[in-house]
DNA sequence: AGCAATAGTATCGACTCAAAACATATTTGA
DNA sequence: TCAAATATGTTTTGAGTCGATACTATTGCT
């Protein structure tokens, strides 16, 4: 059962990187490169980072830090100094790169395939696949990312949304985003 | 929802190369060589060629034939010419192979991940994820591949079992095979 | 002030990958 | 029958990935 669910997994991210692949030839763009654009799209202003790229990755952040090199060289992302610790550079993805992901990520032809599911079905998967993977990042340690709020820091008062690590009040933009620090 | 589908096979599948990485460094085997290896111990004597393992990773065969040619220098794949068709090269999983494999793949971590969920979750997953790997290769047009006795071509006859397409008899090892000629 | 820790970059060598050219073997078809 | 087309597989080349290591810059700690 093991062995099934290994493979299957493993079939399935090859048809994805094989069709990543051919996305992103028209700007000669890598599938680890889209991989990280489409991550900065998704995540966070905490969680935006060559570090935070580098754990959700799960790659070593000299290599991460080419990849974004090559994407800022390519226009889709901008870095931007944090304010108050310089240390820190955040990653904004630009309007060409949110063009390009609109086009791109996730794949057509896999849209096609969730399509064909029931929606009990595609939501009934996510749960199942949500569970393995907590279950994997447990069993190795990893930083779990996960949807600010559902994150148990994720604080609603009467002034509005806070997050109780930063303390900083959050929009209804901001809590659909995917978070370094998600505890459940 | 498409999106979060896609996250999380992606995560899953980032984790997996991560830790297939790691269990690699013992050979030097880099991941896409491991994968190589562990279709070689899964597919039937009609599938153990170079352009199945191309199909099956969704590579070019140039690329495919390169890991071959390390595994083989390696002494964990042997390669033996058809007699019929002397173009074609079987590719056989030697003794140190098999042990390899049996140490390293799955992964420890994700046989724990998975044996964390209830043995219904498991079977529904797996049903799950076969249904979405069906559409997918469906609609990228790839070839299927799927085990020996699931397939349309294999008969059940008083003699034994036989395939359609070769007709030649199978034994029941055989029959729990991948084979690239899978059709449902 | 001084030292350890953190975020990120630069460089190196081994490896992946697609593309193209190539070598053989088989099949087709006039 | 035999040349052209097709199929299997290898080799070469150049761009890019990757981890490891060493490095800079900034911050935190004592």
């Amino acid at each position: 059962m093991n062995d099934e669910l290994f493979n299957l997994i493993e079939r399935l991210a090859n048809l994805l990187r094989q069709e990543t692949r051919l996305e992103g030839q028209s700007l000669g763009l890598q599938p680890i490169q889209q991989e990280a654009l489409y991550y900065l799209s998704t995540c966070n202003r905490y969680s935006d980072t060559t570090l935070a790229v580098t754990e959700f990755l799960g790659l070593t952040k000299g290599t991460v830090s080419q990849s974004l090199k090559i994407l800022e060289s390519k226009s889709l992302i901008t870095k931007l100094k944090d304010n108050k610790d310089r240390r820190i550079t955040h990653l904004k993805v630009t309007e060409a790169g949110q063009e390009f992901l609109a086009k791109t990520c996730p794949p057509q032809k896999f849209t096609d395939a969730i399509t064909g599911l029931a929606g009990d079905e595609q939501s009934e998967t996510r749960a199942l696949l949500q569970k393995v993977l907590n279950n994997y990042q447990q069993a190795t340690g990893r930083t779990a990312f996960g949807v600010c709020k559902y994150c148990k820091f994720n604080l609603k008062t009467s002034d509005g949304i806070r997050c109780g690590l930063t303390n900083e009040t959050l929009s209804n933009q901001d809590i659909i985003l995917i978070c370094r620090e998600f505890s459940a």
